[in-house]
DNA sequence: ATACTAAACGATAATCATTATCGTTTTCAT
DNA sequence: ATGAAAACGATAATGATTATCGTTTAGTAT
């Protein structure tokens, strides 16, 4: 596993800026890296995080996670629920990762692979802005949703009318 | 001007799902109308529709935004500063269109052009994903700023060095 | 026109995520 | 070991949004 590789990766990032690793951020660190496929938000974060450091305070957390956010090591985004959640960049990555949000089951599921080459460029080119960042998801309807609705739909003869 | 006719059809799309229009609710509308470039918070519509309603107050407002983002004519957006906004859909429009964000002046412009649909093509056909909406921000560095930043960065005869 | 009912409203209290404050502890360079 | 700065934990404060509740309005049936 490429945990340990890059918690040191992120130690190192902390010391360049001058930060101290305290054992209150490697906790928090840990918790990201073993929950990178979920968007936790600081109280999610602070829950798990008190299990390797119960005497952690939720204000640390949001310290935390406010500068590994300032650090570019967390994206900071908004799925539109009343909470902010924490998001680990992937592996080497120097920009967001985009998002699949299920209306219907809630699901959160990435997209690594970066999509928007060409529209940056064009972008670019035709705005006249300088893109550093960006943030996309789309929202729809998942494939397990959309097979859960298929076999609902069994219209007697018809088999799968229309799914949506 | 189109803002007679799209109130006109925005009174349709209320009463069609049997939602009066009252004068709240009209004023509102129109202040979004009225304001279309730009991205109010909920306090930013209130005082603005204080000045065509006085007694209205804030709840109505919250409640107005509310009902008007669920029937899909305005969305609600969230920029990362602590509030959401509320967007007017472009004339027409069936999705949400996109942005550019200024992380140096904060200016927040539009992009009406749909620029992905090549690009939701792929995410549909490899992520079984049934696309609904969309939300695509980019975070940069907007014209007006570059341009600043240009005329200040004359390293030659270095007047000013930098600014911020 | 009057009376009834449900929708909508205004005022304001409650909620809840996030931030600020402050006294204490830890880290680290001297 | 000493002192200053950085971090921390507890908790109060803030501020956007939501819930509550008594009143008003709009639409419908008498
Ligand atoms: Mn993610
Ligand atoms: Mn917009
Ligand atoms: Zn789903
Ligand atoms: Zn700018």
């Amino acid at each position: 596993m490429a945990v340990k590789e890059r918690m040191d990766y992120i130690k190192k990032q902390l010391h360049s800026q001058s930060y101290k690793l305290t054992p209150q951020r490697e906790a928090t660190v840990e918790v990201l890296l073993e929950n990178e496929e979920d968007h936790l938000s600081a109280e999610d974060v602070y829950l798990l995080v008190k299990d390797k450091a119960p005497e952690i305070g939720l204000a640390t957390v949001y310290r935390t996670l406010e500068l590994l956010n300032e650090l570019e090591i967390v994206d900071k985004i908004n799925f539109g629920d009343g909470v902010s959640r924490y998001d680990l960049r992937k592996e080497g990555a120097n920009h967001s990762h985009h998002h699949l949000v299920c209306i219907q089951c809630g699901d959160v599921s990435e997209i690594e692979e970066d999509l928007l080459g060409e529209v940056e460029v064009k972008v670019e080119r035709e705005w006249q802005f300088k893109i550093k960042d960006h943030r996309l998801t789309f929202h729809g309807v998942c494939s397990k949703c959309q097979r859960e609705k298929d076999s609902t739909n069994e219209e007697v003869g018809r088999q799968t009318v229309d799914q949506l």
